[in-house]
RNA sequence: GGUGGCGUAGCCAAGUGGCCUAAGGCGACGGAUUGCAAAUCCGUUAUUUCGUCGGUUCAAAUCCGACCGCCACCU
């Protein structure tokens, strides 16, 4: 028991107890209306908002990522918008370290930051903290690729099993990229990635208080995210991807991979006869899927706690409830 | 009115007499998730059921007949 609890936070990236205990969290699937949220909050609590996104860091992504606006920034700071180039990469080490900093930032201007996302390997990094390991190493993950598609779905897997037999048993053989990454960890320091791993949540005492997932009805959801979809196509996403196409450096890898973004870009390439309607529906659906996959991550963090909506639920009034349940730290 | 074709899960769709107590894909639902995470991966998903009723056969989703529905063409 005790030993577990030393570990946490000595041998991995993370923000000290102490200081995210300070910190707020409001989380929720795309669409749920966390942004109308937050600056409600905002005008209950001297906060600081900090994305919690791993899309709207790209700048010229504007209309598919639904970053909130210039207005909506100019009520409220925000931070974790426009911080790199979409032919920049990104991972979630680089969030955690962009969020420390801002994190004591705000904190030293006496003001209360508070986080507001989606992106649950960030949020869950950001709670127990990230393991200490080392950065992609693109040209092996490429080659090794290669060569699991041309020996076979358990070529990788046995690879696996031969030095971290804990990682191989708890992956599944088809799960290529992470099979991938326990091999790359392995060579680049020796260590089988389980060993680098162990970690445990943090005690109830010192965890932070204030997690809270936005938990919307089903239908009322997925009607709000098929709406959004067609007002940013309307408010032209496909000429944003067709700008993007045309950058210099083109798009990178974690850029292109977004919703939406990767839908229209598909098209533009290799239309095969799809209709454009086709195109939005494709991306509505997708869109469908991700909430439903994010509100597992959520589900499963015991720091966080549900917050239920029902299908009429007005913004000022949750947004002071919520408020109201952050005032004490 | 006539001729031909079709009718299999929420959708698309294989199967044309026994190995069908019915492939596959999509969707839906559930799960995973430790430097690509809006990504990626996994699982479940047809009241012996194949438009309905009847017949042939040891045996039918598969053959025959009638009926219902849809589509195409002809008049």
């Amino acid at each position: 028991m005790e030993p577990d609890q030393d570990r946490t936070g000595e041998a991995e990236f993370s923000i000290e107890p102490e200081v995210l205990r300070q910190c707020r969290f409001l989380v929720g699937p795309t669409a749920s209306g966390k942004t109308d949220l937050s600056l409600a909050i905002a005008r209950h609590l001297p906060v600081e908002i900090i994305l919690l996104d791993s899309m709207t860091i790209y700048q010229k992504m504007e209309i598919g990522t639904a970053k909130p606006t210039l207005l909506e920034r100019s009520q409220v700071v925000h931070h974790g918008v426009d911080l790199i180039e979409p032919w920049e990469e990104f991972s979630v080490r680089d969030y955690l370290e962009y969020a420390r900093t801002k994190v004591i930032e705000i904190l030293s201007r006496q003001r209360v930051p508070l986080f507001v996302g989606g992106t649950g390997l960030y949020l869950r990094s950001l709670l127990r903290g990230l393991c200490e390991s080392p950065p992609a190493d693109w040209e092996f993950r490429r080659q090794l690729e290669e060569q699991s598609t041309k020996l076979g779905a358990d070529w990788l897997h046995q690879e696996v099993a031969a030095i971290d037999p804990v990682t191989a048993a708890r992956l599944n053989a088809a799960d290529r990229r992470r099979l991938i990454r326990a091999l790359e960890v392995y060579r680049l320091t020796g260590r089988p990635l389980s060993e680098h791993q162990q970690q445990v949540a943090l005690p109830e005492g010192r965890r932070p208080r204030h997690v809270y997932w936005l938990n919307p009805p089903r239908d009322w959801l997925y009607a709000r995210i098929n709406a959004r979809v067609n007002q940013m196509v309307e408010a032209g996403l496909k000429a944003e991807v067709e700008m993007l196409r045309g950058l210099t450096p083109p798009v990178s890898r974690t850029a292109r991979q977004g919703l939406g973004y990767k839908e229209v870009m598909a098209f533009l390439e290799a239309p095969k006869g799809k209709r454009w309607e086709q195109v939005v529906e494709e991306i509505q659906t997708r869109t469908r899927q991700f909430a439903k996959r994010q509100m597992t991550w959520y589900r499963n963090l015991e720091e966080a706690k549900a917050w239920d909506l029902n299908s009429d639920w007005q913004i000022a009034q949750v947004g002071a409830e919520i408020a109201e349940k952050m005032q004490d730290i």
